[in-house]
DNA sequence: AATAGCTAATGGTCTGACCATCGGCAAATG
DNA sequence: CATTTGCCGATGGTCAGACCATTAGCTATT
């Protein structure tokens, strides 16, 4: 004998529809039989229907709009609705973030390098360019900054990859803005974050993959330095 | 003139229960009143409430346990979970899986060296005995083997590395167990895997960090080899 | 003292109803 | 004819009440 498995009818049909998505029967953009429709289809009761929809809007998946219907969302907002609960981020969580985001982006450096085509290049070198113009725009320095990495996630042509490290990406990002917005530091220290990421480019564009893995590890390092001292408060 | 905000009642009850628990007036383990008690409380419609409720279920930061009630969950999985439906959505790529898991399970090698407890490392001695055993019975030899990666993972104690490799080998468990079911092959490639284990576990107890990952590196290439294969069939 | 049975409380589900909002269509307007 | 206005149906959002399955804790029987 075996304990056996309650099942809730609203994580049913949360299984039956992310199947769907998942499996692209169901395109971003799609719009979704309406709910009455929907309970005579899954026979189940409205309340339950609507608990399910809940959730997956709550995830991102879905968007109800009043009178119109209810909507499959395009993949990436599930990250701002993530975001929400960065609070939720322990001193703990936060190393181990940080830790996974350094070993993501040294591998993806790496593999970058062997797989880099020339418009990736082209756009990484258009993105450390406009690190050198906004070198007295904070906000601009850092839009550049995130958009270079993300290059370079992209540049692997791993789609998962790219995922994961948007997605630390975006649960760091708030630290990352505060640890950078010290202005004692914010000269020098984009200076030398610059020359960096001018380092791990060039080791791209010989194709030195352990180079690039190393000048990313070595920036990552030197760049959350104080992130670190910061979580460990 | 700009555009007002509508709020939904859902929402702001979310809004709510969560800053409660931000502000640890809610505190893991605890439990809330009963939902039509809630229902007065909020003044709002039990429908609505529920519709809250589940959502925060959903996030992993309740819990509702029929007849007893609704309790603070331990706080803890919240960004496993939403890492978990970063990829939900484009996984259909699963050599990207496949490398990405190779990248983990090296690098989770690589900083178990440094970091696992003599428990960890019994553990892990363990899990190879129970794959010797099974070296006959195909199912007793996967899961010792599946055991033997996830204690590696646990072993960086680091629980976002751990969720990642976990997530990655549920997704892939489908092939590496189709992959592993050539009878064929079955017993020289069961045998080589146990060998290979064994160097990463070897490697391990030495504290040597790059031959672990090495060793972990060629073990996945050569017992994934036909795995790709597959995959790109 | 231990067990079986009962009862109340609780989350889970269903139904039907009402409201606010939105899209589209037709009539009124210039 | 082009534009605006008003209406209507569809839809998601909310509410209230009811019933069910499960659980904990009490009670009475053994």
């Amino acid at each position: 004998m075996r304990p056996v498995q309650r099942t809730s009818v609203s994580d049913a049909i949360i299984a039956q529809i992310t199947d769907l998505i998942e499996r692209n029967v169901l395109k971003p953009g799609d719009r979704l039989p309406p709910e009455r429709e929907l309970c005579k289809r899954f026979q189940v009761g409205r309340s339950s229907l609507r608990e399910a929809l809940r959730s997956l809007s709550m995830m991102g998946l879905l968007e109800g709009r009043v009178g119109e219907g209810t909507f499959v969302c395009d993949k990436g907002q599930y990250v701002e609705r993530a975001l929400q609960w960065g609070f939720l981020l322990d001193r703990k969580k936060l190393q181990d973030l940080s830790e996974t985001r350094m070993m993501l982006e040294s591998q993806n450096a790496y593999l970058a390098a062997e797989r880099a085509t020339p418009a990736d290049l082209a756009a990484m070198a258009d993105a450390l360019a406009g690190m050198a113009e906004g070198l007295a725009d904070a906000g601009r320095f850092l839009a550049s900054d995130l958009q270079f990495h993300l290059l370079i996630a992209r540049a692997t042509h791993n789609s998962i990859l790219y995922s994961l490290l948007e997605t630390t990406r975006n649960y760091l990002q708030e630290w990352i803005k505060e640890s950078l917005a010290e202005p004692s530091l914010a000269g020098p220290r984009a200076e030398l974050s610059l020359a960096q990421h001018r380092q791990i480019l060039a080791a791209l564009q010989r194709r030195d993959a352990e180079a690039a893995r190393q000048a990313m590890a070595a920036h990552i390092r030197s760049s959350s330095g104080d992130l670190a001292e910061k979580v460990r408060g």
